[in-house]
DNA sequence: TCTGGGGTCCTAGGGCGA
DNA sequence: TCTGTCGCCCTAGGACCC
């Protein structure tokens, strides 16, 4: 059997640990740059507030209806979510950290009934340690278990948050009350190709032959069918797997048109992806590098350039990498275009251990030592002290974060004050 | 005026060597 | 030496997830 937790409606629900009489109350969480709404309080949802909402076009009905927002606030979500994942692994062994407010458990050595018991106690244990409400669904495929935790929320004054498919009856029920488009692994594309065949639910789709869904859904499709059908197919993933790409992009709060604006920004991303990819004992072969237009902006040329570029040897060093970006860059850009986004994308990697040394590469023992200092210092003194030559010193570029709360968890002068 | 960011996997199609 | 075929690798693009 395989359990899904999920934490229900996540960082509403950890504003809410710190700021309870927020309870019962509307709240959204906004996206970088206060852009979009990413995360909302069950009573944002039956406002009709959406997810993905731009919250400038919602702004009415946040006021209408007091609506609380919060910028969003990474440090204190990933902290929490650390704390519930720890509880998690304490009653299970075989668990996957699927996203930061789930976790698959598999319960290949427990009865039914442990398992049953298992999940319960872990609900009980997160409420009580953090705060945080979670949901569990069990059934025999990960999909399915799925499935199982959307019953468990959406009926959780029966179910206290807790659901199990354990039979036949149970299943199909599950599937034939379930829309094509909830399940997990059919986005919009496919649903828009099911509601084709006049596929509406879950028991539409596993009706449908295995020829039909492979061709036009490929295999991750049909392995879906065979998953709701009650035979595993996908199985959990234990360890944190090193990252196959690291990107760092960001939209400008306004548009921009410089050249020497956007090394600067395209610099900057690469310091922060070199430091990510460094985190993981990574190296990259690969930079790609996009800048593009406002996909939003009415009745204008809209644009997005990108170039991708194999280095010569392979590299985590900060001034390595956002030299070789640079170029890429300026090979790409044009003059009398606006620019609302750019990003960079590190490909190619592979574990620094395995470095395959070249003819190119003699300075590597020095940009290894440089970066190994860089990386000591930030430790000491925090997050980007030191910084490259064409990256902004006067902090100029600063992201929107109006609505910010505070790091309850992770900074000891943010801490509540029990008087 | 104001619309996020960061990933993974799969497939089709082209280049290229055996 | 030329040509056809096969399979591998790479890339772009599209789909999905949170």
């Amino acid at each position: 059997m395989f359990a899904l937790i999920d934490c229900n409606n996540f960082y509403a629900s950890c504003e809410r640990v710190f700021q309870p009489h927020l309870k019962n109350k509307p709240l959204v969480i906004l996206s970088n740059n206060d852009g979009c709404v990413i995360a909302r309080s069950n009573e944002a949802k039956s406002l009709g507030i959406p997810m993905g909402a731009p919250a400038f076009k919602y702004k009415e009905i946040f006021q209408k209806n007091n609506v609380q927002i919060f910028s969003s606030n990474f440090t204190l979500y990933g902290d929490m979510s650390n704390r519930v994942m720890t509880i998690i692994a304490k009653h299970a062994p075989d668990v996957e950290v699927y996203s930061i407010d789930e976790a698959f458990i598999k319960f290949s050595e427990f009865s039914e009934d442990e398992a049953n018991e298992k999940c319960k106690k872990i609900i009980e244990t997160v409420i009580k340690w953090t705060g945080i409400p979670v949901s569990i669904g069990l059934a025999p495929t990960k999909s399915l278990a799925k499935v199982a935790n959307r019953i468990a929320k959406k009926n959780s004054y029966k179910t206290n948050g807790f659901y199990s498919i354990n039979n036949d009856r149970k299943r199909l029920e599950a599937l034939r009350n379930i829309s094509s488009g909830d399940i997990w692994g059919i986005g919009l594309q496919n649903e828009k190709k099911l509601s084709g065949v006049n596929v509406k639910n879950g028991m539409d789709f596993i009706n449908l032959p295995d020829k039909w869904v492979k061709k036009n859904m490929s295999i991750i499709g049909l392995k879906l069918k065979k998953e709701l059908e009650g035979t595993p197919t996908l199985d959990i993933e234990e360890g944190k797997a090193d990252k196959k790409s690291i990107a760092t992009t960001r939209s400008f709060e306004s548009e921009i048109s410089s050249l020497d604006d956007l090394i600067e920004r395209v610099t900057t991303f690469s310091v922060v992806a070199s430091k990510k990819l460094r985190r993981q004992n990574s190296e990259c072969n690969m930079i790609c590098v996009f800048i593009r237009s406002n996909p939003f902006k009415q009745n204008s040329e809209r644009y997005h350039f990108s170039l991708t570029g194999s280095l010569p040897f392979s590299t985590s060093s900060s001034i390595e990498i956002s030299k070789f970006a640079v170029k890429l860059l300026k090979k790409i850009y044009l003059k009398n275009k606006f620019y609302k986004k750019a990003g960079i994308i590190l490909m190619g990697l592979s574990p620094q251990s395995n470095h395959q040394f070249s003819l190119f590469d003699k300075d590597l023992e020095k940009q290894k030592k440089l970066m190994k200092s860089i990386d000591n210092i930030d430790n000491k003194y925090g997050l980007y002290k030191v910084r490259l030559g064409s990256q902004d010193q006067k902090r100029i570029w600063k992201m929107k974060r109006q609505k910010l709360s505070r790091n309850y968890t992770t900074e000891i002068d943010e801490v509540l004050i029990v008087r």
